[in-house]
DNA sequence: GTCTATAGGTTGATAGAC
DNA sequence: GTCTATCAACCTATAGAC
């Protein structure tokens, strides 16, 4: 659409675009200034480090997810039911642009390296803990360890859909199309949704059939 | 254990262990070579190259997953119930050293990068076949397509269990603990379960409440 | 703010002695 | 098989002209 852009804003769309394809340390600032069609002193001169650079392109697309997030959970009312709470923390990531977006997300999601420092304790620790909260007054009869379990599950098909969204047509011969988002949205939590309610094991049972 | 080592499996230990630690971009032939205190040369001398390093490191650790997950999956007869097939699919994987196999695996599940050609058509999509099979008998009611979503956000959990393994206990606060295995597997075939035999959504009628 | 030029370091890979 | 030495290419970052 918008034909003239600020350069600032060129390094962010080239780096969110080409971090989500390559991933954060197989993309070059030359890279990211080639495709951005910006000279290269300009990525230190506007964002200092590539460290930074990263910092800023994530907090571009993560914050307005987090805002939308609060703003689900809060619509649903005080007491939200398992699924508004589980669609308003996931359909506000997967409703991202898939080309750029989404890939970028799923880096941001899946790198163990700076994931505590850099994501979770600046972007998600917080929200974290409302969505939390929310899930153990539906859930009242779930441990809170194991809450915690089902929602680091819950994540993980969040992230894996993100990570492998460029490639799962390809994978899947064309089954799986990522593309309508709403029915993925209601596929996944309809999927976590199950999973939540499951019955949680007892140890000291022998198990029954499955 | 083992004091004396030849430099060729010095080599992929040390690669194993900081590709799953750092990725693979980051790592550098150095950082392997000086971990394994072998010589430089040493890696291309018997590898040839980074890349195919990469598949070398890779191929030692899933090739026996699989022949594992095969062995399990056979030994749950010829009609295996959900919970048997989750089993046999997932407890090889989280059943591997968690300070280095599970990492790596865990960044060779996320990375899209060349998942499709380095991982999933060479050491994947057989085995899937065959489990989307046995999957699909004990959910006759399940559109391929939908078994094949919810097998992909099944691999979600698994994988980002994988890829946050060595950070979860400093995100949970202490209060998820990886290493029980058993433990581990029964909460993730649970949930990986319950979500399965999940009724699908119906497009067309309007939500019920959650 | 944008550019050129370049410093200073790292990378994967190889040639050739032993 | 293992070593030293090295190449050519690449990297991030910055100094300084405009």
């Amino acid at each position: 659409m918008s034909e003239k852009q600020d350069t600032k804003s060129r390094i962010l769309d080239a780096a969110e675009k080409l971090f989500g394809l390559k991933g954060f340390d197989a993309t070059s600032l030359r890279d990211i200034t080639a495709e951005a069609q910006v000279n290269l002193a300009a990525v230190n001169y506007h964002f200092q480090s590539k460290d930074s650079l990263i910092d800023a392109v994530i907090a571009r697309r993560i914050e307005p997810v987090n805002r939308r997030r609060m703003e689900m959970l809060d619509a649903a009312g005080s007491h939200p039911n398992l699924k508004q709470i589980l669609t308003a923390f996931l359909a506000p990531v997967l409703d991202q642009d898939l080309g750029s977006v989404v890939p970028l997300l799923g880096r941001m999601m899946s790198d163990p390296t700076q994931f505590v420092e850099k994501v979770f304790r600046k972007h998600l620790a917080q929200i974290s803990q409302r969505f939390q909260e929310a899930l153990q007054e539906q859930l009242p009869e779930l441990a809170p360890a194991e809450l915690l379990w089902r929602t680091h599950f819950t994540v993980g098909v969040m992230t894996h859909l993100m990570s492998l969204s460029q490639v799962l047509p390809a994978l899947t011969g064309g089954l799986c199309d990522i593309s309508d988002r709403q029915a993925l949205i209601e596929r996944v939590v309809t999927f976590a949704a199950a999973g939540y309610r499951a019955r949680a094991a007892e140890p000291a049972l022998t198990e029954g059939k499955g």
